[in-house]
DNA sequence: CAGACAACCGGACCGCCGGTCCGCATAGCC
DNA sequence: GGCTATGCGGACCGGCGGTCCGGTTGTCTG
């Protein structure tokens, strides 16, 4: 890769963010995201392949502390906890991500809306929370809780309790109906 | 409403509902609705307002059996049943609902993305669901624990599952997962 | 039955979006 | 300094949801 698409591509992503950030999600088109960076419309395609590309790969940058934090020992997320702990930290650490990030998830979901399960970042924390699930409640259908429990992220969702009661609410429901959950 | 205007609306609904079941939900466009009813464009938006409103509509159609069950006592989804039974039969009718009516799940999904908490049918069932789930677990977040369980009705998620394992496995995974959640 | 009016219809039209394409520019190498 | 592969920009495309208005048609009245 040529010094001025790497220079591009850091360009279109920061303006992706600061576009999210500024006017909310519905409002991010791809145009408006190349003129942002001072770039044309086709370097952004050609960079990320699609608008799905572009969120996937801005959510994955996002992530990508939770994702070294998960393979660790050493936290309660990381291999050596118990699953049970491990996963009601791993939703914690989720519920942050989406409070930090809200737009962004938002974006992220509307982009992926046919095939979700696609998403490489989604596949990760599915494969993860299933594997957690199975361990701390062997007769559920770990997948489809596991399912259910990444949903729980829906940005509109978050969205909504957070408005009434900030990120504590947030965490604090989620833990709760974890909780539930794993009995 | 003139008469013609009746039969128009009826032509219009089940030109969508014929065209979600030849093709996905992807490619009913209100063009083609328009032009499978025998009808102009405009005619659907005068009768609808927009594309959300006609699937709203149209699911508000399939649902309203199970609405009037819903209210009526002497079965286990009516009032006169404890909570507990009422909620699992609920939820197993709606995996029915879900199920025999996929595309239009997913159509109205699309449709509704923005605001989805403002459909009439998602807020009658998340209401219900609200209070069945406020009596059977009074520790929870009732209102966060509902949305969380329709979503399990997410087209995507009910389609995965049931390529695994047909309605059968739907139902069994649905009600495995409240039964640990209610505990 | 005739006439008149309101309700309704159709489809051309609009702006926007995601995505493509190709002639031009330039970075990086010899 | 010159050559080439890499990358760039933005005009362009098809399709979408949504609007609008000139013409049509159901319906009500006398």
């Amino acid at each position: 890769m040529r010094a001025d698409a790497t220079r591009n591509r850091e360009a279109i992503l920061r303006a992706a963010e600061e576009l999210l950030a500024a006017h909310g999600a519905e409002h991010v088109s791809l145009d408006r995201v190349a003129a942002a960076a001072g770039v044309g419309k086709g370097t952004v395609f050609r960079r990320f392949g699609s608008r799905t590309g572009l969120f996937q790969e801005l959510l994955a940058e996002r992530a990508e502390a939770l994702a070294r934090a998960i393979d660790t020992a050493g936290s309660p997320l990381g291999p050596g906890s118990p699953p049970r702990a491990r996963l009601l930290a791993f939703l914690d650490e989720l519920a942050g991500l989406a409070e930090r990030n809200l737009a962004l998830f938002a974006a992220h979901e509307r982009a992926c809306a046919d095939d979700k399960y696609a998403d490489p970042t989604y596949v990760r924390w599915h494969g993860h929370v299933t594997a957690l699930v199975g361990e701390a409640r062997p007769d559920l259908d770990a997948s489809f809780a596991a399912h259910a429990l990444l949903g729980l992220f829906d940005a509109d969702l978050v969205g909504r309790v957070m408005a009434e009661g900030g990120v504590t609410r947030l965490r604090s429901s989620v833990r709760g109906f974890a909780e539930a959950l794993l009995g």
